[in-house]
DNA sequence: AGTGGACCCTTCCACGGTGGGAGGGTCCAG
DNA sequence: CTGGACCCTCCCACCGTGGAAGGGTCCACT
């Protein structure tokens, strides 16, 4: 208060954001100087405005939005540590997502530990239940369809069999079935290609990876459907100790 | 190989990437079709080429960029998993830089659990190193400063004493002091606001947070040089219990 | 009373990586 | 042969920041 005011030059030393960005939030509104000189246009802050300054630059130090972080400025302390909490999570949500890339990055450092090999798929006589879901959606649906398959059916042996297109799309349609007393799905024996894969179903694209990588080498042609057999599934065993069969059918080329 | 050529859609589908992405990496020369037609344009893609592009898609999803990915899709295998097991670092990196910035957000949220009284911050008489610093190394270099300090300073007593200035500039002078037989730096007994913080120094911001809202409210005008008594200093506990005064000097407006 | 240099102003462009849309050509099945 | 799904190129927008151009303003030291 007072006359005690900073140019920005001081102002953006005093809270760690560059003159750019004072200027860029003044703009947005989300911190308005706290006198502008009508002749030159200089920007004059107030000690005061500090405080919204320095959470600007924290927030912004956790990649929080502008918009955002004007929401949080803007409201009462009561909301405001509600918006921080949901941040927070939003942070958290990120950190967990960076910590499966990781592992997916640092087992692909690895080259591939994948054993590939070709095989005859058998015919297979499913139970089975089905729907459609977006690509970012198919473990959720997955996991939905296993629920209500096994509820569903009677006399039924594992492994459960997941079935797949070859191409990810809008409205795909995924499939999950089982070897149960009354199949209402026949699928054909097929030469197939197969690997297993051990860990979390986040790392699968690795063993995706592998196998097409083994079938486009070898200049085969893969096919729908795509089975996963889950050998230990979730419920059995925690995310590290899953495994599961990948089986893609293949035809020679031509 | 053979014709098995993919439409970009399809070949889009299957790598789950975007044909609006497969075409930018085209014109990046990081993924080229197998074949584009010379009168249409349309891009082909053999099924070979699904390796790459699922590498690409999987490093992009962890936020590799563009440039070291296509380093990467280029180099042979040997040298590719070191420069993903750099990818890895930098990835883990962000993970503990984004933890720092969670505990300190969540650390908001709970809305300023600092203390904050007036005080007189006595007369001190010091044996003082010095240092010039950018804003990103003041941590580096004030630890640095300790260390020469009580290599250097004969018959001292704790606390170490950091000196700050106000505002945080290029080449900004930061100072390292304490009680000692020889002083060299004079500070006199000054006005000042206070407040404990404990935990880790990343989270310091908060309490200068504090400090600057408490002293911008009543319109009072803080002064250099900033004084930090590390009272509980790193090797002396591990970050949690970490405790640190800061003390700003003040003077009464106008 | 100048003058140099530090500071400030606005405006425009660039980055990286992606998506959207316009405006138009191509392919295939009904 | 026609409709719709697919493909093409080209331009623009997003977010937050930095850089540069081209010019005004302030202050301390001659």
């Amino acid at each position: 208060m007072r006359d005690e005011l900073l140019t920005i030059g001081r102002f953006a030393r005093l809270c760690r954001l560059s003159v750019k960005q004072l200027r860029h939030y003044d703009e947005l509104g989300l911190l308005t100087p706290a006198h502008v000189d009508p002749h030159s246009g200089y920007r004059n802050y107030s000690r005061a405005q500090a405080r919204d300054a320095l959470t600007i630059a924290l927030l912004r130090d956790a990649d929080v939005p502008l918009p955002a972080i004007a929401e949080i400025v803007r409201s009462a302390a009561a909301e405001r540590s509600a918006l921080l909490r949901a941040e927070g999570e939003r942070l958290a949500a990120r950190i967990e997502r960076d910590r499966e890339r990781l592992r997916l990055l640092e087992r692909l450092a690895l080259d591939a530990p994948y054993d590939v090999s070709r095989t005859v798929a058998p015919a297979l006589a499913l139970m089975s239940v089905e729907d459609v879901c977006d690509p970012d959606g198919i473990g959720e649906a997955a996991g939905a369809l296993v629920g209500r398959l096994l509820s569903a059916a009677e006399g039924w042996r594992p492994p459960v069999v997941g079935l797949f297109p070859l191409d990810v799309r809008e409205g795909m349609r995924v499939a999950v079935g089982v070897e149960a007393l009354s199949p209402n799905l026949r699928l054909p024996e097929t030469d197939a290609v197969t690997t297993r894969h051990h860990g979390p179903y986040a790392e699968l694209p690795l063993a995706y990876h592998a196998l097409l990588s083994w079938i486009g080498d070898r200049g085969l042609a893969p096919r729908a459907p795509v089975r996963e057999l889950y050998l230990v599934a979730p419920g059995e065993a925690g995310p590290e100790e899953l495994i599961t069969d990948i089986v893609i059918p293949v035809e020679e080329p031509k």
